[in-house]
DNA sequence: GCGGTTCTTCAGCGTCGTTTCAGCCGCCGT
DNA sequence: ACGGCGGCTGAAACGACGCTGAAGAACCGC
């Protein structure tokens, strides 16, 4: 899941993107409305948090802008402490969720988890494919009663997965999701960590949730394999 | 207000009536687990005071009944007066508060007025996960019978990680919380802290509460590991 | 003011996760 | 049947991260 901030502070940008990293979200940083909204259009993120106060473009109209494009992404504002027309603003130019600075690190990511959440409706907070489910914000995955032994990478691939069921995805988008979209390194890490699920969720279970579409990308089974 | 009294033993169960009727309030009486437990669900009563010993159901599967159905109404158990077992599996079931017998009158009525005017929160005031649990108020821990020497900082990290039980937190998370918001020192000393906590809470007892998810923080096992 | 406790900083070390790479296998089209 | 391409895998290097012990600073009770 990527996530889109659009900030110009310097350290509250930094302390986002290393705040949202660590819960296991991709992150694209724009220092300014312009950047902001060519990077929302051209790399389309998940979900968008957006301060109001920006140089050259402010928040408002870069929002209001995308919902005029038709573009539905979910986004949070960061508003200022006091105004309440900031709030009613926010609100009324199509953001969908808004949080007063300062705000704590949690409860920007739950707001975030329930707009992406939103964002495609009947999402539940576990993701589940047959025995196979996912609890994102626990961080854990079970095939099963058991529990899964994964690394923050394989975690993040698995939920990615888990969230597209049943549809095949490709190794490019993989890699713009799953890891940065600026990563410029070899797909071939995406067949690397797909063979490290398998070998965690499918072979100890003689089961076969991913499999391979050659050509085309990998697909997760609807039904846990 | 009305209390609900679950206790087998005539005489004591007509005592807490008298007193609890002089002090204004109104008192259901239950004579065993099946009758009070009944009257919890029918007749929800703004408080509970609940003996450990009953014929039938006992407290313990009474109270974790109603908690298992999400009935958060308060409840002060009675507990024999030496059994340290007894208190800590009271609000390990999810209990408020307990009273050793034998306990004075002045003393029931002032804990359950505290517990009444704290309301029927869904956070109990007591925190735990598996046999691990911490009184905030009292700023005492257990693991199982035995109590845990913790530091204010210990402490205060614990509670934290429990009331969180079973999420993942971030070290900066942690830092706003546990230390001040504007804690700009070296997030090591999460590390430290953690350390210090598993030396006395998992090692002495051959057990893994605590669990680091690298790269993302750490996870308090919603079991007590 | 003094001793002990608690809090914080720091640097070194070990472990773990990520990424790259090269070689192999098997599918597929010619 | 053959060659090429795409995908799979194990090994290894690298870097990042977390853990620890020690030492200094701050705090507290006496």
């Amino acid at each position: 899941m990527r996530i889109l901030v659009v900030e110009d502070e310097q350290r509250l940008a930094a302390g986002l993107r290393a705040g949202l990293e660590a819960e296991g979200f991709a992150v694209d940083v724009a220092s300014n409305g312009v950047d902001g909204l060519w990077l929302a259009r051209e790399r389309p993120p998940d979900a968008i948090v957006l301060d109001i106060m920006l140089p050259g473009l402010n928040g408002y109209v870069l929002c209001r802008t995308l919902r005029a494009e038709e573009n539905w992404t979910p986004i949070l504002m960061l508003t200022a402490k006091d105004g309440e027309w900031d709030q009613v603003e926010a609100l009324d130019t199509g953001a969908d969720d808004y949080l007063t600075k300062p705000f704590s690190h949690a409860v920007l990511v739950a707001r975030l988890r329930a707009l992406m959440r939103r964002g495609a409706p009947e999402r539940p907070t576990v993701l589940a494919a047959g025995d196979l489910c996912l609890d994102p914000a626990g961080r854990q995955a079970w095939r099963g009663p058991t529990q899964l032994d994964l690394t923050t990478r394989e975690m993040s691939l698995l939920e990615f997965l888990l969230r597209r069921r049943g549809e095949v995805v490709s190794k490019h988008e993989i890699l713009e999701h799953v890891w940065d979209f600026d990563f410029d390194g070899d797909p071939n890490i995406v067949e690397v960590y797909i063979g490290h699920l398998r070998r965690k969720v499918d072979r100890p279970f003689g089961r076969t949730a991913i499999r391979t579409i050659r050509g085309a990308g990998y697909r997760l089974e609807a039904d846990g394999g």
